[in-house]
DNA sequence: TACACCACCCAAAGT
DNA sequence: TCTTATGGGTGGTGTA
């Protein structure tokens, strides 16, 4: 539903990347960012999808490959059999040309993301889940959760840069902030616009009320007292809808900005059945919802052998070149969820986290860090790895293309412009533009990673890579002390990174009695992580024009690996 | 001048 | 038969 205008009465909400949010609830509670996304945002954007075969599923694809990298624990939520009979649904035809949901089904269980069936509207169950705690946020196609008592709605998932490339920021809307701002829209008050100004499929609405209007309604308590009135109560309606009108003809009570001596409410307003949909949405028992408390897997992982024979039949990504498309995509993701799932595989030993957690198994080396404006300033660290070790596919073991020849031994199908081919043994993409890129995935490849992820349990790659950069930094700083010192300054801040120095040892993780590693192998009990930086981060704000420049670039290190 | 309402356009991203 | 048909943004128009 949506109702209109609604962002010029509330705002147009705070513009966040996902992976600012999604580190800063990691470094706070020690787990990832927990969200219920509504899976009918993607209904439409997906069909923007071109070329290749099942495009609109494929876009679906490479959202679930970035929410794996951004470490958010999704639930993904399907609209169920109750959905109230006046929301439109005004289909002419049976058939629908939307995702098809057996296969988004299949693909969430492939890339071990839950999922549930909403007893009724999907929008109204994420509220729930919100309110239950069983996720941080909903993620929607727009505010409607907020009429549902979600307390922190996201939407419009998309690129921030003017050029529009990858996706990476929301817009958040905090309940209560809404409701202190200037609007003063709280639940009862958004319901009560929605009735009032409501759009096609709220039947009964006010003629030739809009949002304006509405919203001094909702200021002046129209939406409370509604809320506050029993269901039987015909008397208190009948009341309620009298003083409301009155107000409207009058203003004496100045809730008003003019009289509005032609609007009409009709007898049937507010429709009792609308505003019970509000108010009693159908939603999960008290019993379904703690059942998900208890049973609910965030961290299972990627089935990646069945999930390479997804792709090769849906996407047509078969053969040597189709593992290829399937190995770059999948392996940054993959090897963010095994650096902060690592610590599951540490070994205690005399309170003291071992630093054999199994990040020399993926990470080459760590090449570099730096604070990006694209994700808002979170610290980033560059990690070297070989695609292929993350994957663990076998590229021999796919089956051989036989491109089909003619009779003078031709190849009669040559390779798309974009398809990955074979060149001279080296995997190259031909683009559009004439120029070839190369992927070799057997080939170290390198990913920025949001750093508290790299650095869940002891990586032991830090010691060393934080003790060069000391020692580099100590000799830089001397040098540079016979020159300007606020250059001097300037310069060391520079090759530290905003890394404090000494800022080593809380990242030794001690353990004591009643801690534990919770599934997602982070250290659980931990009251508050030790602060990463030493100083603000670079600008947070998105609206900073042109691009703020790395704050550092280190020289690759390679790691002791003994 | 503020507001409601309407018609129209757009959406993703290594293909 | 614009295959279907959403929310949001924008710019134009009518009205009180
Ligand atoms: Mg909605």
């Amino acid at each position: 539903m949506g109702i209109k205008g609604i962002y010029g009465e509330i705002g147009a909400g705070e513009r966040i990347a996902l992976a600012k949010l999604a580190t800063d609830k990691f470094v706070e509670t020690g787990r990832p960012l927990r969200i219920a996304v509504d899976i009918s945002i993607w209904q439409f954007q997906v069909q923007c999808g071109k070329g290749g075969s099942n495009p609109a599923l494929r876009t679906l694809y490479y959202r679930f490959l970035r929410l794996l990298s951004l470490s958010i624990q999704p639930l993904f939520v399907f609209d169920g059999a109750h959905k109230p009979p006046f929301k439109r649904d005004r289909r002419t035809r049976t058939t629908t040309y939307s995702l098809p949901n057996f296969l988004t089904k299949q693909l969430l269980q492939l890339f071990g993301f839950p999922f549930v069936v909403a007893p009724g509207e999907a929008e109204a169950e994420c509220a729930l889940l919100q309110r239950e705690g069983i996720v941080d946020a909903v993620l929607s196609e727009d505010v409607d959760t907020l009429m549902f008592g979600c307390e922190r709605s996201m939407r419009n998932w998309s690129s921030e840069s003017v050029r529009g490339d990858a996706a990476t920021h929301v817009s958040v809307y905090d309940a209560s902030k809404i409701a202190a701002g200037a609007s003063g829209l709280d639940r009862e008050g958004m319901v009560l616009v929605a009735l009032m100004s409501g759009g096609d499929y709220i039947p009964a609405g006010v003629p030739g009320c809009g949002i304006k209007v509405a919203c001094e309604a909702a200021r002046a308590g129209f939406g409370k007292s509604l809320f506050s009135l029993s269901k039987t109560d015909a008397a208190g309606f009948r009341a309620w809808r009298g003083n409301l009108a009155h107000e409207l003809h009058s203003n004496d009570s100045k809730y008003f900005r003019v009289k509005h001596k032609s609007l009409q409410l009709p007898e049937t307003f507010p429709n009792q059945e609308v505003l019970g949909y509000y108010t009693h949405p159908v939603i999960s028992s008290a019993e379904r919802v703690e059942r998900l408390k208890n049973e609910l897997h965030w961290d299972r992982e990627v089935d990646i052998p069945s999930l390479r024979v997804f792709v090769a039949e849906a996407f047509e990504w078969q053969y040597k070149s189709g593992a290829i498309k399937f190995i770059r995509g999948l392996a940054p993701a993959l090897l963010v969820w095994k650096l902060r799932t690592r610590g599951a595989a540490a070994t205690v030993h005399e309170g003291v986290v071992s630093s054999k957690t199994g990040e020399e198994r993926v990470v080459r080396s760590l090449c570099g860090r730096r604070t990006h404006f694209s994700n808002d300033g979170i610290p980033e660290v560059r990690i070297e790895h070989v695609p292929i070790d993350i994957v663990g596919l076998n590229l021999d073991t796919e089956e051989q293309e036989n491109r089909p020849v003619d009779a003078f031994g031709v190849e009669a199908c040559p390779p798309l412009e974009h398809e990955v081919v074979e060149d001279d043994g080296v995997p190259t993409t031909l683009t559009t533009n004439g120029k070839r890129s190369i992927y070799d995935p057997t080939k170290p490849q390198r990913v920025w990673i949001g750093e508290p992820y790299v650095r869940v349990g002891v990586p032991l790659m830090f010691r060393d890579w934080e003790e060069s950069l000391r020692n580099k930094s100590r000799s830089k700083s001397e040098s540079a002390s016979a020159k300007t010192a606020r250059k001097g300054q300037k310069k060391q801040r520079a090759v530290n990174g905003g890394m404090k120095a000494g800022a080593l040892d809380p990242f030794v993780k001690v353990m004591k009695p009643g801690m534990g590693l919770d599934r997602a192998g982070a250290v659980s009990g931990v009251a508050q992580p030790p602060p990463l930086l030493s100083e603000p981060l670079s600008p947070t704000s998105s609206k900073a024009k042109g691009r703020v420049p790395e704050k550092t670039r280190q020289p690759i290190q390679q790691i002791n690996h003994n």
